[in-house]
DNA sequence: AATCATTGAAACAATCTTGGTTACATTCAG
DNA sequence: CTGAATGTAACCAAGATTGTTTCAATGATT
């Protein structure tokens, strides 16, 4: 199973944009998800570094989006939080002297990449707008 | 990222697929893998489970390929070693005061079953007759 | 200026998964 | 009877993930 910070951060935007444009603070997205703070200041610090959110220090601070939610797709999404392949190669490198080790993660490398492509391209067809409007469905969202 | 034995799976089916009609033993195929033989008889397990392959005890015994190489696509044999979904949910059940917190799980769950069925469509397109294919081109495939 | 709420960041603990290893009973061919 | 193999359980090691604590820095408010 992969993770949850995929599904904690699409939580936490769903909620950035519902709420928009008021700043929302790590305690209160934390009461939402049900964890620490500091794990959500530690997912929204690596979609502020890919230009989604902004934050602000001191009293009155918080988080705030700065992408359109009709423009974040969960594959991107994806993408931000999990980089690098889905798939795991061999922990140690394959027996060299066997044919088949010797050539088995060439072939599958590519079989990988364009499986993991097919599932990204689904999952950019939901976008965090649309989820808002899903869970939403009276709320009308205000857009950075 | 996903576990090896995703990888290793199909590393082994097709040193069982060359080799075939040969038996294997574990202690061969872990050479080739680079790993304990007790790794690999808890995969071959798995696929004896499901009617793969089957196995010989005592001397002289091993693993014999059961299945058809054509028939034995990577979804299949991805489905088989990674029941369930592969997006993990929040870990504690987030808020259900929040209107978000209520209804995210349920708004996601759709999307991450397709998304991930777009996968493992995609991984169907392989099997294991034709990475053999690639990697050994000049073999003829003996089939159970 | 003082206070208080917040982010930023580091450090650490707890838990879980995975992979590797050992050990030993069981099976079976020769 | 012996030796080589599977079957299985138990355990350990390493790594990843998550949760928690702590404290410095920031900035709004009074």
């Amino acid at each position: 199973m992969i993770n949850s910070r995929f599904t904690v951060a699409i939580h936490v935007l769903c909620l950035l944009a519902a709420e928009y444009p008021e700043p929302l603070t790590s305690r209160f997205i934390a009461g939402s998800v049900n964890t620490n703070p500091v794990v959500i200041r530690r997912i929204l610090a690596e979609l502020r570094k890919a230009g989604l959110v902004e934050s602000r220090s001191g009293s009155g601070g918080g988080w705030e989006l700065v992408a359109k939610p009709e423009s974040i797709t969960l594959g991107g999404l994806f993408q931000i939080l999990r980089p690098g392949t889905v798939f795991g190669m061999h922990n140690k490198q394959p027996n060299i002297l066997c044919p088949v080790g010797r050539g088995i993660q060439g072939a599958l490398r590519s079989h990988f990449q364009v499986a993991q492509a097919a599932m990204e391209t689904e999952l950019d067809r939901t976008t965090i707008a649309g989820i808002v409007r899903t869970i939403l469905p009276q709320t009308q969202l205000c857009e950075p």
